[in-house]
RNA sequence: UGGGGAGUCGCCAAGUUGGUUAAGGCACCGGAUUUUGAUUCCGGCAUACGAGGGUUCGAAUCCUUCCUCCCCAGCCA
């Protein structure tokens, strides 16, 4: 970029992410396998189904197949979003489909509640998957009928070692696993028992169905894994059908298979999976069960977030601990959260488009995100005025009792979007910090004998102060010059300060909540970019989802105890006919949204979604509050 | 010390059949517009591609040694 190509034309920004997608290497295994014609072969009934049932069928109208395949156990959250996005644009640039797919196989951890939350999510960030929603729970039959195949040819038997055991046998990352005792038991012994398994005869962790692949690999998913248990529990869908259930493993390749899923896309810790995934299904293929070209897994780095935990263990333990008011607290980075805090689907599409896909693993800056908000709000949302923090303002030589209308547009850059009107009068509200009474270098809105513009009105100088008893400000006093006013010649007259104001007797009470970050430690738990790490180490408990930080103390000591501020404000009142969830830039102080569960047109609310740039004060903090 | 991955500007990220001056975005720094200290605009911003060797007329791209980080030992996904 430093240096300068001759071509003038190169010097211009280049289109917008929408148009013209960033290069990553995801696309360009699409671009190849379609220019190659890998999957123009592929035959598609109509749903899902096997090598047979495809086979009669004609050519498959999606040039592609992805898949976002959620297990309904918890909410979605940003780093899903990314995923998402990834997945459903991938169909939407290439001409085809993308599913969504509930990895339902584990029926102790999933619920109804969850896929109804999800669907909402991912419907919300624009992921459309058309017909195409699926359930694994929907293949069991097939799976289990596989299964069998897998006996039957030698290549999985039933194992009746329990889990300890089990576990000992496999060995360790550096040592080879050995052969359970019952490896080698005859297939007609193994399909009996299966068999029984399904049929209810034996108890929770009695035996496991294993595939029977090489219990030296040096690469552990491929010792002999466990692809069947014993569950005697209540599934959200299929209830008591079924009393054994497939493992990811197992389930995951088949069911994209059955979807005739060209490109599975997943996260980079399941790289070593993929051996399995392949072996499972090239042996189908030689079963005849399925057909080829299979589908492919290919595996991109998840999103890591500065401020944010996204573990689901951590999000639980935010809302059971009620460190939040709930999934949807708008500091949280699920996507009901994100909503509820006026995020924008567009805002996290340009998100993504930023940030790109890759395979290494990467910490994205909060302020990335924050910033693809603010570019999509700004273009979007209409200005309204809002005062935070009131501060009486009284204009001396302006007539008691009058008033007159003042005109704003609803946005600086879209004329037509047309005007609103504002009662100017004699008593006005303004921001607290608009005025200092002994103004600091470089401060240039109200100070004693200063002037500034009341925007979209006229000009202003202060000519002092009123105190009450104890020394403190109740006033500030003013006197407006007539030839100044907006939309008049006289408008011409320059100031530097300009800022936004109420008429008293028409501003509307209106409760705003401000947040801020939720962690104050940019890698929470962490002392990666701390200047000082006083705490000592604490205990991490082992499990979590691979999430990039490792915990050096307790990560709750990182939550910022002023995430969350009710201010009480005033705002103009056409705002009293906002929507919920409509979304506005309150000028000079942020974007904000009308609160989707308690703004009312009696009882206003917003939620501040993300301030304005400051480059004043320079800081995260601004010049604001 | 087994296997699988990744290391390009502060943060992301193109580029890898070797070929003149290493895309772009975000951040940052200037300057211009501006009735939001916002937006917009214009300009600047890696002799450098984890490190060291080597091959070559020529390497981020090939070879080699080394270093760092991430993932894997659930009857979770």
């Amino acid at each position: 970029m430093s240096s300068r190509p001759s071509s003038p034309a190169s010097s211009k920004k280049p289109a917008t992410a929408s148009n013209a997608p960033a290069a990553n290497f995801v696309r360009g295994i699409v671009e190849a396998d379609l220019a190659a014609g890998a999957y123009a072969s592929r035959r598609w009934r109509g749903k899902p189904g096997d090598g047979r049932e495809q086979r009669a069928a004609g050519t498959d109208p999606a040039r592609i197949r992805t898949r976002f395949p959620p297990e309904p156990n918890g909410y979605l959250h940003i780093g899903h979003a990314k995923s998402i996005l990834l997945n459903f644009g991938l169909a939407r640039e290439f001409e085809g489909v993308c599913h969504l797919r509930f990895d339902d196989t584990n029926p102790t951890k999933e619920e109804q509640e969850y896929v109804d939350a999800i669907r909402a999510s991912v419907e919300w960030l624009g992921g459309n998957w058309g017909e195409h929603l699926y359930f694994a729970s929907d293949y069991f039959e097939y799976l289990y009928r596989f299964a069998e195949r897998f006996v039957e040819h030698g290549l999985a038997y039933v194992d009746s070692l329990p889990a300890e055991q089990m576990r000992q046998y496999r060995g360790t990352l550096t040592e080879p696993g050995k052969d359970s005792p019952f490896r080698n038991r005859p297939v007609a012994e193994s399909l009996d028992l299966f068999r029984r398994m399904r049929a209810g005869e034996f108890a929770d962790g009695q035996h496991v169905l294993r595939l029977k692949i090489d219990m030296r690999s040096p690469n552990i998913n491929m010792r002999d894994p466990v692809i069947y248990r014993i569950r005697h529990a209540h599934h959200h869908r299929t209830g008591d059908a079924w009393c054994i259930y497939p493992l990811y493993d197992y389930t995951h390749c088949i069911s994209d298979a059955l979807e005739n899923i060209t490109h599975s896309v997943c996260t980079l810790e399941f790289e070593d999976h993929r051996p399995l995934y392949d072996w499972v299904l090239e042996h189908l293929v030689e079963f005849g069960e399925l057909d080829k070209p299979l589908p492919h897994q290919y595996e991109f780095a998840r999103l890591n977030l500065s401020y944010v935990v996204l573990s689901k263990r951590k999000l639980i333990q935010l809302v059971e601990d009620k460190h939040v008011d709930g999934w949807d607290d708008p500091r949280m980075p699920t996507l009901v959260g994100a909503r509820r805090r006026g995020y924008t689907p567009e805002g996290f599409r340009l998100f993504a488009e930023r940030i790109g896909v890759s395979k290494s693993d990467s910490w994205i800056d909060y302020g990335v995100l924050e910033e693809a908000m603010r570019d999509d709000l700004n273009a979007r949302a209409e200005r309204r005025v809002a005062v935070m923090r009131p501060l009486k303002l009284i204009i001396d030589n302006y007539p008691s009792g009058q008033t007159e209308a003042c005109h704003a547009p609803n946005h600086p850059q879209k004329p037509e979007l047309g005007k609103r009107t504002m009662e100017f009068s004699r008593e006005l509200w303004i921001e607290a910090d608009d005025f200092m009474e002994q103004p600091t270098k470089g401060y240039f809105r109200l100070s004693p004998g200063a002037e500034v513009r009341l925007r979209y009105a006229y000009v202003v100088r202060c000519t002092g102060v009123e105190r009450d008893a104890s020394g403190a400000i109740v006033a500030v006093h003013c006197e407006y010059d007539p030839t100044t006013r907006s939309g008049t010649p006289g408008a011409e007259r320059k100031v530097k300060g300009n800022i936004h104001w109420l008429s008293a007797h028409e501003a509307v009470p209106a409760q705003i909540r401000v947040f801020d970050r939720l962690f104050r430690a940019p890698f929470p738990g962490s002392r990666r970019g701390r200047e000082e790490m006083p705490v000592p180490v604490v205990s991490a408990d082992a499990e979590g989802e691979s999430e990039a930080t490792v915990e050096e103390y307790n990560w709750l000591d990182d939550l910022n105890p002023d995430s969350k501020q009710v201010v009480h404000a005033f705002v103009e009142p056409q705002l009293r006919q906002c929507q919920p969830e409509e979304r506005f830039q309150f000028e000079r102080l942020g974007y904000f949204v009308a609160d989707s569960r308690d703004c009312t047109p009696e009882q206003l609310v917003f939620n501040r979604t993300v301030g304005l740039r400051d480059t004043w004060g320079q800081g995260g903090k601004g010049g604001g509050e």
